[in-house]
DNA sequence: AAGACCGCATTGGTTATACCAAAGTGGTCT
DNA sequence: AGACCACTTTGGTATAACCAATGCGGTCTT
């Protein structure tokens, strides 16, 4: 998955442009309902051509943190944004903002216990069994997050497929890209400790072995409790 | 609420072209990975300027649909894309896809259940009571859908604000902005039955009042299980 | 003095043209 | 057959210009 990482899409001017614009209406430097200055100006402001602002604001207008309108352009609510601006969000200050990854974190496990519940529910005994199997094979590797990580990437990869749910998909698409790359330049990097492993995966194991969604819920919920404390800790010591 | 809806954005050249080309990719008239016709080819194809061409791929890129880079822009599957694409995904045919509207409702409901039940665990007294309040006038409304619906959605803005979950929020403002309009649209509109809305109060009133998230996460799961084959019908029935 | 009206400056929307650097392409040479 | 090189195409950017609609300010009317 690593090796699929794709270059990180190249910086063009409008981008940039939609970055610094975006941040700062996130800080909160235009009140909400408030004119933005007109493209000439910002064009003037980043040296830069009114294509170039245009397009960048036409990038903003898309995650509705502005509304262009003939007459100019107006800010609105982050309130009212769409979930693309929580990345900036997250970068605002030094680390990111404890509360907001807390947020962030409780709601990825409610949508993975989702997955995960309804997978189940669907999952043929054939494709438990091979569930199951994954657990399994994860055990060898409990010790080192490296080796684990992948393997437990994978895991979630079946169940999402097999809870079949795009609407979930593309949500959780928009979280992890907003989310884990910031999340993985904390240092130090927070790893759950064997133990805690260990009564996860076999959580995990029994509760798709049994199709029983309370026992897959619950691991999953501990699970993603001892990560935030893991996350906020990191938060503090980084 | 209905006054706020704002003016139906106008279309603009690049909005047009960007509604255009997005369609053509959800209706999988490009293979993934296959390169997008060049920016001159497009301009020349939508007679339009190149600038327009550039501002709807630019659009189109940000909802993740595909990938500009030097040398072309190539498509990318739609698994991979943002929330953003599911109101355009709904609107391909002539109805909403019947799947994918399950999803999209059992996902709302999912979220919504998290929220209201967060919102009890974290409510003071004096809300709690509030909130009640809120539910024992909706009793007399509950014969029209009208009059009930802008007071069940000024409680569910209250829950919102108490379980303060920007992400959710961000998530819910997504799912709204793609989905509610559309299928406002449908003809016959349907509506639940007062017997089943009465118990829908009821549940809740009594979750929030015992502040038990059980009993309020049940009455919102029936609930939305009700919306959902009501939808299911007029989807048929339109 | 208050309100309706008009007109100009500003703003977004769009087009056209031009140039650059990087990616892609095809042919040639080894 | 493979490496190398030149040409073409492609996106990235800038400049200049025009239109329509908005916003604003002053004037005229009542």
């Amino acid at each position: 998955m690593n090796s699929m990482t794709p270059v990180p899409a190249s910086l063009t001017r409008s981008h940039e442009i939609a970055a610094v614009l975006q941040e700062e209406i996130l800080r909160g430097q235009f009140r909400p309902g408030e004119r933005l200055p007109s493209e000439r100006d910002l064009a003037a402001r980043f040296e830069a051509s009114r294509g170039a602002v245009r397009e960048a604001l036409s990038q903003i207008e898309q995650v509705r943190l502005i509304d262009i309108q003939p007459g100019g352009a107006r800010i609105k609510e982050v309130k009212e944004a769409s979930i693309s601006v929580l990345g900036p969000l997250l970068s605002l200050g030094e680390k990111p903002d404890a509360h907001l990854v807390d947020q962030f974190i409780d709601t990825f496990s409610v949508l993975t216990r989702f997955t995960a519940t309804r997978a189940i529910e669907l999952a043929s005994d054939e494709q438990r069994a091979g569930l199951v199997e994954q657990l399994d094979e994860m055990k060898p590797f409990i010790g080192s997050v490296e080796e684990l990580q992948p393997r437990m990437h994978e895991l979630f990869v079946q169940l999402d497929r097999i809870a079949d749910n795009l609407v979930v998909r593309l949500i959780s698409n928009d979280l992890q890209a907003q989310f884990v790359e910031r999340m993985l330049a904390l240092q130090p990097r927070p790893s759950l400790g064997a133990e805690k492993l260990e009564a996860f995966v076999a959580g995990m194991r029994e509760g798709i072995e049994k199709r029983d969604g309370e026992i897959l819920s619950a691991a999953l919920r501990s699970h993603f409790l001892a990560m935030r404390s893991l996350v906020a800790q990191a938060l503090v010591e980084g």
